[in-house]
DNA sequence: CACCCTTTGTCCTGTGAGTGGAAAAAGTAG
DNA sequence: CTACTTTTTCCACTCACAGGACAAAGGGTG
């Protein structure tokens, strides 16, 4: 099958796109419920719609109390490519236009090895999607990238664990390699879209997503839309000082709240409890992997280690105050969250909720939703493919 | 003359009267520059808007190679009133329908009489700056308290210093007295509003607005628009932790930043000094005055004393701290500090200039400019007629 | 002053978007 | 089969708007 080229001519279209989106197949009557355009004009934009193949016919509704009606479905041939690439592996998805995960591979990965090395893993990745059957080729891309992006042009800027990508043209490459438009964002945003279009963020208009990675980052929704600040580093939240005179960071400063606490911190700081024989089960564990991770430290703490709790404790009372912060600040509907460490599960929850409960007026916490992720390692893939239909579901 | 009572049928009226408000008087040719309507429509436009009386014909413009332009200009007996209260004082003033100040009052006053007591200060300033002939009435008011508000209904909620208007009707009672429209917000929402309309941040679509008066407050706009959060209560930094264990809060905390730095923490500070025979300026000032507040902390430093320099260098550098955080996580385009501390001036400026400079990363921290206020008392006030005009000048 | 060019304002007609009513088509309930 | 719903199509009508033609009003030049 050919690529889908049509874009929504205007935007009742583009409306009417996205609530088959979100909504899956309805009949013409129930998005006339939803648009508030006359019979006549809804009538008109559908057919236009059909014509170009966006949408397609799809067999007849259940009654409502009279005439049976003809439901309307996007092309169940179109399909995006949703990619998250982490600081230590990447994430590929194809969806249907729907949004659908028809199948995911997750490899490892270094983001280091630069734009080249890893985007030719990126497309082999996507090759075998396709060779697996579930896509003749992309109707669209999102790219999720960990470190700011001037979005319009998606393009990363000075992004500090990515030497070598700074200023690479990430979208005109990857869409010169996939032949279909591509958008690039940061997978912050990125796993934001995804919470927010399929997750627990569905219902709230303004709220903020904190992913507790390798890095921290915090993705930042102001009445739906993602808002990414003036130069595309919005939500950089992990250099914000949470220790006054702490550790020493790769910034260059001191107490930085990712030097305290993120995947690599709680590896590291786990490592040398490990070393000084202070906890068996993480000493063990070292000697047995040779290394020790985030995921070694959660087991631990699963297997009742104190001093694996004590670690995930204490990070988690760091970034609760610096989110009681952001809460103050920025005064969310929900809080949500995210990342390779959500593994730490309830432990780091509590310890956010008391801190950010504690340190926070009552104005803003009265209300106040602070829980994980729904979505796990799709939130990024998802969110990816949600951006890329949200630019093509958008007038010409 | 009666009042107005007219507003604008659609969305291009609405966009002329923002012009006309923006730019002031202009010829239609000039309105045609900017709008993108035929010829035809926007005659059709400004005719019926000369019909309602919110603008009038007002002589002929200069040539511009050809026929002269006969000049339109917003109806110049529209009146706007423009409310501050702060906590212990209160700003009123009368703009024409361009925002520009006509008359301003301001007198001491107390929040804490309540709702009743301070409205009909109020209303008698207003009735003052009436009977000097500045206005036969008014045509709406925007309204700025210190505290969060419930923005829709214009009622204060929860508002920590001020016990006593914590639901109290502000919008629909001040309506009622003033015999207009009225829009009740955050006096720092208000500030922002002004300097974007008039001051420093006429340019800048995402940029903060830090108030330092009794109180720390922080304006929020995003893509041109205030930001509220979903109580109402974004902002809302002075309870940011800014000091571990540091001095305890009126709000039950320790260390928040308010309690550090503020108008009321820096007379504090200073009166202790000046007991404990640190400063001999502040203890002069002490004895003569019988308190001392910033102004005093101001004029010494101004005089060379250290001590006073060094209260506002230490709580700059508290305030910079939190500012860099804030920075980090919105990357705004701008940051405006102004209130009431203001008259510190370059001291407090450059200390808060080096915290954020230093804590937050280059991406963030290399093209932002951290100025003053541009204009000081006014800004509130001209904010409030800002609000309001936004309110009236929108389609009906 | 005559002449030409530019800009502004007015008039008028064509076009296309959109509305809402009528009626046909296709059901359900009894 | 009849009465009533809902869906869909068709059509005439309204209205917003664009854009051209033209008149009015100015400036510059010889």
């Amino acid at each position: 099958m050919r690529r889908m080229t049509a874009r929504p001519a205007n935007a009742h279209q583009a409306r009417l796109l996205r609530l088959l989106r979100d909504g899956g197949p309805s009949s013409r009557a129930q998005l006339g419920d939803q648009v508030d355009l006359s019979r006549s004009k809804l009538a008109v934009e559908v057919d236009r719609l059909l014509e170009t193949e966006l949408v397609v016919a799809d067999g007849l509704a259940a009654s409502r109390g009279g005439r049976r009606s003809h439901n309307i479905r996007l092309n169940p041939h179109l399909r995006f490519l949703g990619v998250d690439i982490g600081a230590t592996s990447v994430d590929v998805a194809v969806t249907n236009a729907e949004l659908e995960i028809l199948g995911h591979i997750n490899q490892p990965m270094d983001v280091r090895e630069g734009p080249v090395a890893v985007f030719e893993q990126v497309l082999s990745m996507a090759a075998k999607l396709k060779a697996s059957g579930l896509a003749e080729g992309f109707d669209g891309a999102g790219i999720g990238v960990p470190g700011p992006v001037r979005f319009p042009e998606g393009i990363p800027v000075a992004p500090p664990i990515m030497p070598g990508w700074d200023g690479f043209p990430v979208r005109e490459a990857l869409s010169q390699d996939l032949g279909c438009p591509v958008m690039v964002d940061n997978d912050v945003n990125l796993m934001a879209m995804g919470e927010q279009h399929a997750g627990v963020a569905r219902t709230v208009g303004d709220f903020l997503c904190v992913k507790i990675g390798t890095g921290i980052g915090c993705g930042i929704v102001v009445g739906g839309e993602v808002y990414r600040g003036t130069t595309g580093s919005a939500g950089d939240i992990g250099h914000i000082q949470a220790v006054p005179d702490g550790r020493p960071c790769a910034c260059g400063n001191r107490g930085c709240l990712e030097a305290h606490f993120s995947g690599a911190a709680l590896a590291r700081d786990a490592t040398e409890a490990a070393q000084q024989q202070l906890s068996a089960e993480l000493a063990s564990r070292l000697e047995s992997n040779g290394t020790l991770s985030a995921v070694d430290v959660a087991a631990a703490a699963a297997a009742g280690d104190a001093t694996a709790l004590d670690l995930i404790r204490e990070g988690g009372n760091r970034t609760g105050q610096v989110i009681a912060g952001l809460v103050s600040f920025f005064n969310p509907g929900l809080v949500v969250i995210g990342g390779g460490v959500t593994g730490l599960g309830h432990t780091l929850l509590a310890a956010i909720r008391t801190q950010v409960y504690r340190g926070s007026l009552p104005l803003a916490t009265g209300n106040l939703p602070i829980v994980l992720g729904e979505l796990g390692p799709t939130a990024g893939v998802i969110g990816g493919a949600r951006l890329i239909s949200d630019h093509l579901f958008s007038p010409a």
